[in-house]
DNA sequence: GCGCGATAATTTGTATGATAACCATATAAA
DNA sequence: TTTATATGGTTATCATACAAATTATCGCGC
């Protein structure tokens, strides 16, 4: 292995440049994983830096997870891992997002509600009741309950004894966390958004509880429909300018709650 | 393998316990988006570590992409963005992992295949036709058409038309790739795997063509039930020491398929 | 008082050297 | 074979200093 790393230029950052030298050395497979890759003293001297940048672009390596450095043995390249998940959002038709990424969640969901009857065990049914509890005092303190209802169908994920359903799902939160809130122009429906929600979640958890599978994804699906359909009802949440993620909407005090 | 005395770690690096504080009080909203950090000397002197370290935990939060520093200036907090998607693989039950990974997995297969019976064109019945001959070629000239099995999937989410499903079954296929190849030790049954699964890719086909999407649904799931148990039926892929993913299996080249 | 440029202070980026903690290996001792 | 010790090498941390970029401050003319 040759590979003599080239000289550097100014301007930029040193750091950076060493950090994005060493990336592509890993990403390009010329260093082996599960290889030592150089000493910080070596690296310093084949760059042409100290040894303090070095140890800066490692450092950056490390929190990609590229290497893995041991203290007293040195650092080591991992595999290139799992590329993580993330949605890359259009900003032309966020009303289509939307509805798209709940029908991820319906899908999921429904699965999780099938498993839940399957697996739930007693605990788990307190729980989900005393979720279905906080949602109803939110509602009555005037709150939207946004919080509470995160946690009721967390509660059932968890019943479902699946954790890469619970995480998946919280992924999916993150996008629709703007759009379960929606604006004081229907706040008039928010009682009956609020029953009906209601009225859903309790179908979801007797199914659960009889431990009948079909019905509680029946139900988690119906679930999921009628919130799509409360959500078309009213103004969903807006994007932000940079179209990475769902903007918290203005108002939020007395907007119901639709999932 | 004796008794049980308990692993003690106080060697966690001190610039990852800095890096976990700020990070938590970052993402706690106690310091605003916008706002600037204290210096890297005050924080020195608040953790009471030297400055390295700071720098460290730093570059870390930078690379994270929750702060952003600039040189004169300080360092400022950026608004933390979506938090994407990383399962964290227990390396204690791999088995269990890969087929709670394979019920998510389901549970979105199963929603796909109801969509693209309800939305598919006359171009995606030829594209997933196609896909599907391109497995069957791949078998008949002694590969294992893992490649040509992603696309047939792939295609009918495509008909789907919900890209969000697609981008989350490729993050799925990540940790499947190594499990939908199984060892040698099942090579007698290679036929009969390819056989069954060719049956049941029919099977979701032609409820996609007749755009039924009750039996679209059965199918696809009556597919993902079969695939778990030719997996479980087979040497799964086995994980690598530090449970961070899937190793890819030794033997690739006979092996059968099984999604 | 107000603009405005020079300048000083502040802050991050980089360099350097030293020390501590830790690991791997070899060697000696029991 | 097992245990203890020695030794060199590597990363982690510390302390200090300087460079480079930004920001605040001062002074001066008007």
């Amino acid at each position: 292995m040759s590979s003599s790393f080239s000289a550097i230029k100014p301007g930029i950052k040193l750091s950076d440049q060493v950090a994005s030298a060493l990336e592509a050395e890993i990403r390009a497979g010329r260093i082996q994983a599960g290889h030592k890759l150089p000493t910080e003293a070596a690296l310093a001297q084949q760059f042409e830096v100290s040894r303090t940048v070095v140890r800066e672009a490692v450092s950056r390596l490390r929190s990609l997870g590229l290497v893995d450095s041991r203290q007293g043995s040195g650092m080591y390249v991992q595999a290139p891992g799992i590329e993580p998940l993330q949605f890359d959002l259009p900003h032309a038709a966020p009303r289509e997002a939307v509805m798209q990424i709940v029908e991820v969640r319906r899908a999921l969901e429904s699965e999780v509600a099938e498993l839940a009857a399957l697996r739930r065990t007693d605990g788990d049914i307190v729980t989900i009741r005393q979720a279905m509890q906080r949602i109803a005092e939110a509602v009555r303190a005037g709150r939207d309950g946004v919080e509470e209802d995160v946690l009721f169908h967390r509660a059932i994920a968890q019943a479902a004894g699946n954790p890469f359903m619970i995480s998946t799902l919280d992924y999916l939160a993150q996008f629709l966390k703007g759009a379960t809130r929606v604006t004081r122009a229907n706040e008039a429906r928010r009682a009956d958004f609020a029953e009906a929600v209601n009225h859903e979640h309790t179908q979801i958890v007797l199914a659960i509880e009889a431990g009948d599978a079909a019905a509680a994804r029946a139900a988690a699906a119906q679930h999921m429909k009628n919130a799509l359909a409360r959500i078309e009802q009213a103004d969903i949440a807006f994007w932000t300018q940079d179209g990475a993620r769902l903007a918290q909407p203005l108002v939020a005090a007395s907007a119901p709650l639709v999932f």
